[in-house]
DNA sequence: GGCATTTCTTGATTTAGATCATCATTGACG
DNA sequence: CGTCAATGATGATCTAAATCAAGAAATGCC
């Protein structure tokens, strides 16, 4: 009996305290219910696995559970480009819907666990449920105002203001999720933070130097600590104007 | 009676030759019937009209039905970032979904009109047919896959790749919309490409003149030819190798 | 525990594209 | 039709960030 609780615990939705940044934000206790039929908790992925690869048929939507999980792109001549860093109760797979097929792939930071939702399931109680249909809209919709947001911050902001503006949306999200919004650590690496964000692993890291001589940060290896957030959202007043979105902006 | 039947043909999908490529993709004769109820046509639209700006209220999705339309945001500094020049069957407004309000401001670039989908009529249809639904989250896919391809191009090609990314895209697009994909007016100025790629107006003229000089194209003002697409699309070889969504990269 | 590999930092140099500066067209408008 | 403003082309110069080049630190592996 106990082990059917415990079980039940871990793949349902009613009971997980992401639930409310989470697909099932917005439904009600009978509608969590039906979506609770559906999800499926994946075996925990290490640090590298892939959870799809651009090409897999899209088979389903992935909810991030714990750890971060890295999304990108690669074009045909080599190139890599990393769309985003992804933090629990975050979905991702999204741009897989155009064609069912994923078009980027989606790699584990470190240990980490998600949520499985199978696509045309999820579709099928998207239909039954208005309310989930109003929160796939709301998801998609928020990965589009990211994504414009990031073009921003990408095409017309300097080495600085990207770096700055990288770190003060993590730092929102990590204090949306519970944690501490002036020590975390980097799950990923300056490389990656640079290819990210349209710089090479040298400017990263310069900037990081430079930040921490300021004392804005201070910074060893992975653990990062805001010391002067005025300063450095300063730094980001390039950010969209829309301040409800602000967080999309990682 | 003849003004009643023109009436209707203006604001049909059932009726419209772009229904293939636009929000009616998929549906049933009698499904595209429920659609017809809640589509209307707004006036049309003059260079430099807006649709809808940033932080209005989202009332409606926006079919381009005539002309192009760009679509940009704007951070708190003053600085605009294009996202996209949308073409006749092409959706615009879905941003707005995560909040219910437009994070980007819509505006035509020459003489335009739109079909209007009044929001929440719109989505109370998806909720009955399901194969609305369906569409809305293959454009919604769409506009994310589209996103992360721009995002690629800007952050990892050089002014000359990203140019003729940018032209034979477009190319395709008019293609596909029936019309020369050899010889094609660009509604937007050079500044507004400049803007969109990420790169000065200088720039963009001094890759227009070197382009024309090694005959890839000839161009005239705002009117452009294709002579030489196997060069120009060689200079592409960055596009995303999901070679079903390159049209996206525009 | 020690060696090998990867990741990160920092300095020197280069460069693609930005900025600055004209001038030429084009188009709008009285 | 002529003036004025906006748009575009092109050359000269500058600069932010890339590239090249060592080292240093951390991590993984036997």
């Amino acid at each position: 009996m106990q082990l059917v609780d415990l079980h039940k615990f871990k793949i349902s939705c009613s009971n997980c305290n992401l639930a409310e940044l989470c697909l099932p934000r917005g439904l009600s206790n009978d509608e969590m219910d039906e979506l609770d039929k559906v999800v499926r908790q994946t075996r925990p992925l290490h640090k590298g696995d892939h959870l799809f690869r651009s090409g897999d048929p899209l088979s389903s939507l992935y909810a991030v559970r714990s750890g971060s999980i890295k999304l990108y792109i690669h074009s045909n001549d080599g190139d890599e480009q990393i769309i985003g860093f992804y933090l629990p109760g975050e979905i991702i797979g999204l741009d897989g819907m155009e064609h069912n097929s994923h078009s980027c792939s989606a790699v584990a930071l470190e240990t980490s666990s998600s949520c499985t939702f199978p696509y045309t399931q999820l579709t099928d109680v998207c239909k039954k449920i208005p309310a989930l249909q109003d929160q796939m809209f709301r998801l998609m919709g928020r990965e589009i105002s990211y994504e414009n947001k990031l073009l921003l911050t990408i095409s017309k902001k300097s080495a600085e203001e990207r770096i700055a503006t990288f770190l003060s949306s993590l730092s929102l999200r990590f204090r949306q999720l519970g944690f501490s919004a002036d020590e975390f650590k980097l799950s990923m690496s300056r490389q990656e933070i640079g290819n990210y964000l349209g710089l090479t692993i040298e400017t990263v890291s310069r900037i990081f130097s430079r930040f921490q001589k300021k004392e804005y940060i201070a910074i060893d290896r992975k653990y990062i600590q805001i010391l002067d957030r005025p300063s450095l959202e300063g730094l980001c007043k390039g950010n969209s104007s829309d301040s409800k979105n602000s967080s999309a902006c990682s």
